[in-house]
Formats: structure tokens, sequence, C-alpha cells
DNA sequence: ACATGTTTGTTAGTAAAGCGTACGAACAAA
DNA sequence: TTTGTTCGTACGCTTTACTAACAAACATGT
């Protein structure tokens, strides 16, 4: 036992302020919290929410009685059941009364979007070329496939999701994306001012991890890798995705993996994770190989390098799911097997064992899907 | 555009089903709001806490009435400024008012536990030697170090915060800390019941890195690495720690780090993280060293490997700082210093030019300042 | 057939939380 | 002394979710 010593003042500095909480963030939590059973559960009364969330028939009535007032929940008929008692009135998302539009910018040469329903089904498909345009130039291209897509929803659209490439803040401002020639482009106002609807813009990877989370068979904490032209990924902890400090989480693509060289990359490095698995250098690979085995070899080469970069991520943050998503034809099989299998080989079995890694199958579709679940998520506090 | 088409169905499946929110709730989140402003700002009247949280005079006035009649908070007299209208009746958390017992059971040999104040600064030091126990024994040592120090704190107790080794998960139960021969140990239970105070358990890299972050010089996003016997992490993002969904985030130690081999581990695996940074590890490289320079290419092997292992993750997160925890002579210096060299090497330095990579300055009382903060953050809700 | 019990959804009243307005107190400057 | 400013508090109001009570609608047992 020591006395008392000096020390330096251990007062801590600054650090985000938090904010306020007033009843009625409160009241529009818990008017989330009753859309988002309802939007998972599907047909169920008040008193079966209420039972579920704890809050009271009363409170759920109330809160009820507001969705159905802005559209968002109807009512579908009675409960037809044996049980004693008043039959219920079973409710449910009014889930073909609005729209979302969900744009994808991330491939090369053509923007994709779709009118979706709050399911985040593609009801209408559209796409427009960007004819290597860029700059302010490519930016209205985008804009003009968010105002066909609006023209043709045939409901009420709740917002516009817009999944980008590059360097994505919290505002929807691209701070960068090479490929585009963009820099510091306020996307989201632009397309809000144009538009007059809400608009959400992230990362392409964010948006995919997303939908993997609201939309695919994802369980808990998953990464989601995105191996296209380049390689990203999408991070999803506790039901939030993860951003970064400088909107950068996910920059996966350039770090160097192993310690053995590997090809020069575009950025200057040796053996990023780039030269290793994107679609580009995979194909080159497979087109060089001689024979099937070759072929595998590459593949299966590729897939170890995965491996060896995600597992140290995976020991850190003890994931419940990796997800890849890209062309499924260089992706499902030898390589995810490999990586599958050197995973295993450098990390703990016993903390990972519930560890899944899989392919997406949200197939081509995935980022705009993901758009749409960042308007519900940002909407309606459903996911 | 094409037609709807028939895809699976999109809805998502469970997921934790978040928690009705109600107005008391929020009244202690603005509680802990006031405390919060008035622990980092010190001195400071219900006037200026208005304007900094955004409530009204008089809903800080009632919400400081409370705290003052809690015994939290304290008036200290009048600002003497040359202000036109009335002095304002500064407020001040009072610091010394209370008293935290903070445990660290993560060494070897003996647990270290401390009476500390508020502000997180050490009153009474003391420690327990586990003389080789393990199992229930060594429980009841860590119980009694806890009871020591609650009868020679001389101000009513928050609460107890413990540091342990190994897994733990959210309720305090210890999973799994083979050291100690723990498995599924309800330690925070255990405690308060024999204690009769609110306890708090967590991971001791996980109590280190909230230290780093409540009391250390750290910014934003975090990681702790904290070397000794094995290699563990903890990490704080948004403020908040990661746990994992298995409560096993930060286990990096048994994560294999670069492609060409390495020393066996304990594990069975070859070149785990351990077998290149773990304290006894490199002591014995260094005890083998012929000479000064020679022992620099030990710890520089060292940090390159941290480096290494660090670049996927900080990559994957876009963390702000890593933050090193453990034995100065060896970690502060060459070892550091090829860490950070490597890292910049292996990654793209414009999205992690404001990385920092540093040794914490809070030394061998960090896991013990961390428990202080546990019990902060979970009773006050400040940090 | 009829009473009984159950379940549902609504009405009415209550407690808590924070707001806006207004007021007295205490001070500086003119 | 007057004026203007700032601080802290008293009062009344709105919002929110709660409890209690009730009517409606149904199944079941006698």
């Amino acid at each position: 036992m020591s006395a008392p010593e000096a020390q330096r003042s251990a007062r801590p500095r600054a650090l985000r302020p938090s904010a306020k909480v007033l009843p009625e963030h409160a009241r529009s939590h818990n008017r989330s919290l009753v859309l988002q059973h309802l939007y998972r559960g599907g047909l169920q009364s008040r008193a079966d929410l209420a039972r579920e969330t704890g809050l009271t028939r009363v409170t759920v009535s109330d809160l009820v009685a507001e969705l159905i007032a802005d559209g968002l929940v109807v009512e579908t008929g009675q409960r037809e059941e044996g049980r004693p008692g008043k039959p219920a009135i079973l409710l449910d998302v009014n889930r073909d009364g609005h729209r979302i539009i969900g744009i994808d910018l991330s491939d090369t040469g053509v923007f994709r979007g779709a009118v979706l329903d709050i399911d985040g089904r593609l009801v209408t498909r559209m796409e427009a070329e960007t004819d290597g345009a860029a700059g302010d130039e490519v930016a209205a291209v985008a804009v003009q496939l968010v105002r066909d897509l609006v023209a043709a929803a045939d409901r009420p659209i709740l917002g516009v999701g817009i999944g980008s490439p590059g360097i994505v803040d919290l505002a929807g401002r691209v701070l960068s994306a090479p490929n585009l020639e963009w820099s510091d482009l306020a996307l989201q106002s632009i397309v809000e001012k144009t538009i007059g609807l809400p608009v959400l813009v992230a990362n392409d990877a964010n948006a995919a991890a997303l939908a993997e989370h609201s939309f695919g068979a994802a369980v808990g904490d998953l990464m989601l890798i995105r191996v296209g032209r380049g390689v990203g990924a999408g991070l999803i902890l506790g039901g939030m995705p993860v951003f970064g400090s400088r909107f950068a989480a996910g920059e996966l693509g350039h770090v160097v993996v192993g310690t053995d060289g590997g090809e020069l990359c575009v950025c200057g490095k040796h053996g990023c994770l780039e030269t290793w698995l994107s679609v580009p250098r995979l194909r080159a690979g497979l087109a060089a190989a001689s024979d099937d085995a070759d072929r595998d070899a590459v593949l299966r080469r590729a897939g170890e390098r995965l491996g060896i970069a995600l597992a140290p991520v995976v020991g850190a943050l003890n994931l419940d799911e990796v997800v890849i998503s890209g062309p499924v034809e260089l992706l499902d099989g030898p390589l995810t097997q490999a990586a599958i299998e050197t995973f295993r080989a450098r990390t703990m079995a016993e903390f990972h064992g519930r560890l899944t890694v899989r392919m997406s199958d949200l197939g081509q579709d995935i980022v705009m899907r993901g758009a749409a679940a960042m308007v519900l998520s940002g909407r309606l506090g459903v996911s």
C-alpha cells in the first residue's frame, strides 16, 4: 500500500459531446421499434406488438395509429384462429405502398439503378452508360438516372440511396473517388436539391455490407469483401456500419499481404491485396494458365492471400461472418475454399468456431439493395 | 428496364430486438450528459451547462439539484469575473466525494488493486500474491483483495471495476482464462454478492484501451496492444469498446503473422504474433543476442511483425491511433519505430496520414485505471 | 341457451419530463 | 439612480407512456 502520489492531471479531454434526448426522440425510437417488429415479423396484432416490444397496448395503439396515418402500416383483416377472445386485427407494413430508389455507381462504364419496394425487391431496373465521362459530367449522368427512376416509380418514394465508390463522409460528400475523378463532391446535397427527396450516399462496399445484413443470410457482425476492379470491404458491427474516423474504413485493397514480395501495384507498392485478388488480375492469371490444375492454383493462391489478410481483422474483431461479393465464376470455388483453409490455419479455431466464410447470394444487385437498406434504416429506423 | 422478377423473399431475419425507451431513460441520459460536461469541463455554472448541452436552464437546474442530492456534484462558490449580471454559482463534480476500486488480475503471480478517485488517480495501492493458486482458490484471493480495498477506502465507493485476463462476456462471466484455470466463472456476480457493491468485469486489454481513451492522450478510434506474457488487444470505436460476437475481440496473440514460417507456439502453430512479440520471447531473444546491434535487430524484427499484423486491421477500421502498452524498456524504441515504418510501408499513407503509433504513458496502472473508467462509464455515464 | 372466461382494442385519468414564459436577485456601467 | 445583463427559479403547458377500466367479440362448459 502506497501513499497517494503525484500524477499528471487525469482529466480527459474533449470528445464528441453526445446530444440531449427529448421525449419526442424517445417517441420516434419507439415508433421505429414497432415498425421494425412489424417489418420483420409480418402480420401481427397490436396486442402482439405490445407483448414483443414491452410497450403497453395503449401506447402501441397510439403509435400504430400514427403509422397508419402516415401510410406506412395497414390493417389486413382479422386473424382466423380458434382462440377465445375478440379476434385480433392484423397489421402489416404497407409493403406495396412506397418505393425506394437504389443506385449503384461502383461499376465501370455504367451506373445501375432500380426502383425497389419496401422489402428490397427490385421493381424496375435502369442503367446509364457513363461513356468515359468524369467529374461533374458523370455526376450529371447519375442525377439524370435518379430523375428517370423517380419518374418511373408508381408509388410515393421514401428516399434515394446511392452507393458510390471512393471515400464518402457521413453527410454524403464523396471526398475522393479517383475512377470518377470526384473529390469533395457534395453528391447527397446535389441530388437532394435536384430531386427534392431525402437522399443518402455511402460507400458501395458499406452499402453492400448493409444489404447482406438486411436482406442476406447474415446473422451478426460481418465483413463484406467486394472484389471488382479493386478490392474493398464493408463492416457491420452490432448492426451498425463502421465508417472509420476518416470515413475510410474497409479500404483494404492497398494493404500489403504476406512477407514474400508480390507484383507491382498501381499504388507503387508490391503485393497489395489488389494485386492478388482484383478481377482484372485474376482474369489475366487464368488466361495465362496452361491447364485446369494451373487455373485452380491461380485461384487458390488468391484465396490464400485473402485468408492471410483477413486473419488479423477477424481476430481483432471476432467476426461471425465474412461474405465475399463479386464475379461468382472467379470467387466461388477454389478461391473461397482456399481462403477458408488459410484462415483456419492462421487463427485460433476455438475463438472463431462459428465464423463462416461464404459468397454473397445477392448477386449484382447487392449495392442497389444496400442503398435501399440505407433508406429503410435512415428514414424508418428499420434494418 | 426490366419487369419485376421473381426473387427470394427479401424479409430479413431475427436481430437483436432493441429496447423500448421510456421518458425516464431520456432523463437519465440527460443527467449523464450534464455530469459528463461537468466532469470534463471543470467549473461551470448551470447556465454554462445549459448552453453547452442545449437543454434549458430550468431543466439543467432540475438535473443539477438531483446530482447535488446524490452527492455527485457540489457548488464551489461564485465566479469572480467583471461581467455584468448576477454572478454565476460554479459547480463541479464532487471529485473527492467518492472512490472507485480498480483491480488488475492480468499479471503473473500477483493481483494488483487500488482505490482511485473520480478522476482516475490512485489513492491507495494494494497487491496480493497468488502463489500459483488457480481456480476458485485464486478467485478467493481476488475477492479478498477487493474486500481489503473496500475497507481501506475513506469515502463512499461508486463501484468496483475488474480487468481480468481471458474471455469475459458482457455479464462479467469469465468464459475462459487458462492462466488462472477459470472457465465459466461468474466473477462479477460472485464479487457483487460478497461485497454488496456494483461490480463490472471486463477483459484486461479492453480495460486498458478504455483507460487510454478516458485518461490517456487518445483522441478517437484506437486499438491498444498489450504485450506481456501473451499479446492481446482492446478496441475503442466511436467511444465504445468493441467486444466481438463471442466476446473474443482483440485476441490477436495467436494469429499467424507473415508468410515465412516462424517459431513454434504453445498453440501448435508456427509464427503466431506471440512468438514474435511476447515479453518472454523478447527477453530470450535479447539474452541470446551478442551485441547492441544484434539486440536492436531482435527488437526491430518484433516491431516489424507487429506492423505486419496491424496493417490489415488499421486498414479495415481506419483507426486514428495504435497504442502499445507493456515493458517500456522492450517496447519503446526500435520496436515501436520498426512497427511504424513497417506499417507505413504496407498501407496507403493518404488514408492513414493521421494514424499515430505510440507507447502508452499510463504505465503499470493502466488496467486498474481502465477498470475505474469502466465504473465511471457504467455507473455515471461518464467517459 | 346461457353464463363464463379470454383476448382485443379503446377511453379516461395520472405521473414524469422538458419546454416557454416570467420573475426576483445580483451585478456592471452610464 | 437608472439601465441593462445574467443567473437561477416558479409556474403552467405539452408530450409521452403508464394504469385502470370497459365494451366488443369470440370459445367453451353446463
